[in-house]
DNA sequence: ATACTTGTTGAAGCACGCTTTAAGTCAAGG
DNA sequence: CCTTGACTTAAAGCGTGCTTCAACAAGTAT
């Protein structure tokens, strides 16, 4: 008999909550396990498949991808596709997206400071708030 | 007799939709203009207290602040207070919260591109997923 | 036996800033 | 008179990634 780890012990040792884990098998970023009594049992194959997805999806989302992409990331692509070249293909298309948050959190950043240094007494006549002058 | 603008009026004028105006009015960023027949009309001073909000609230977002904020920035402080220093208050809590965006959002290009210069075959060897050897 | 823990499901909830829908009102133009 | 168009309200919907709830089942400890 083999020894499976029961949904609690796969989400404490991959450091994320039970919940997520059964998200993720609803939304087919996760395979789903077998069933002991109902319950989820990983073992085995699918739980090597299970905690290197999982670490896919950590990298994945900390590089800004969505659920769906990461699904795309997983199974997306042709068996014999190698990562690298799936990352590629996909992160090719979100830099843009990711450079744009970039520059509005930059944009962000400047207003902010710019306004600490005001000394505007009105708001009217602020050179912030003035018509669209700070684009 | 005071000429006065609709909804549709206001909203064409200051770039936004007929429902945003009645969402900010409804959250308290507006005042709530008379209304004849039912419809507001916007006129004299109210609508010149509605288009310098607007253009607070147009800059605010830029900076990233929340509606919820914004209402501070306009009705939070005393009378007396100069814009200036609402801003001074609201932005200096903000910055910290927006300078942390802009590094996750450097953390993600970062690590999409990281991942453009990935020869990896194999999820398992690379070292972008290695068991957290990314951080 | 009985309580406690941990699990199961489907459905609903949260944050956020609006937009959209449904059902109705009103004034002007043909 | 009747259609058209812009307006009114309250309530629901959207996108995203989960979390939480309700109601129930099953294995373990006392």
């Amino acid at each position: 008999m083999e020894r499976s780890l029961s949904i609690g012990e796969v989400a404490r040792s991959a450091g994320v909550r039970p919940s997520a884990l059964r998200y993720y098998e609803r939304v087919g970023v996760l395979p789903s396990p077998e069933r002991a009594s109902g319950r989820r049992r990983y073992g085995g194959e699918v739980l090597h498949e299970v905690l290197r997805r999982l670490a896919v999806v950590r990298v994945a989302q900390q590089a800004g991808f969505t659920i769906s992409e990461i699904r795309t990331l997983l199974d997306g692509f042709s068996e014999d596709t190698p990562p690298s070249e799936r990352w590629r293909v996909l992160a090719q298309a979100k830099l843009p997206e990711v450079e744009a948050l970039v520059e509005r959190a930059l944009g962000m950043k400047n207003l902010l400071e710019r306004g600490l240094r005001c000394e505007c007494l009105s708001m009217d006549d602020c050179d912030l708030i003035g018509k669209g002058a700070l684009d």
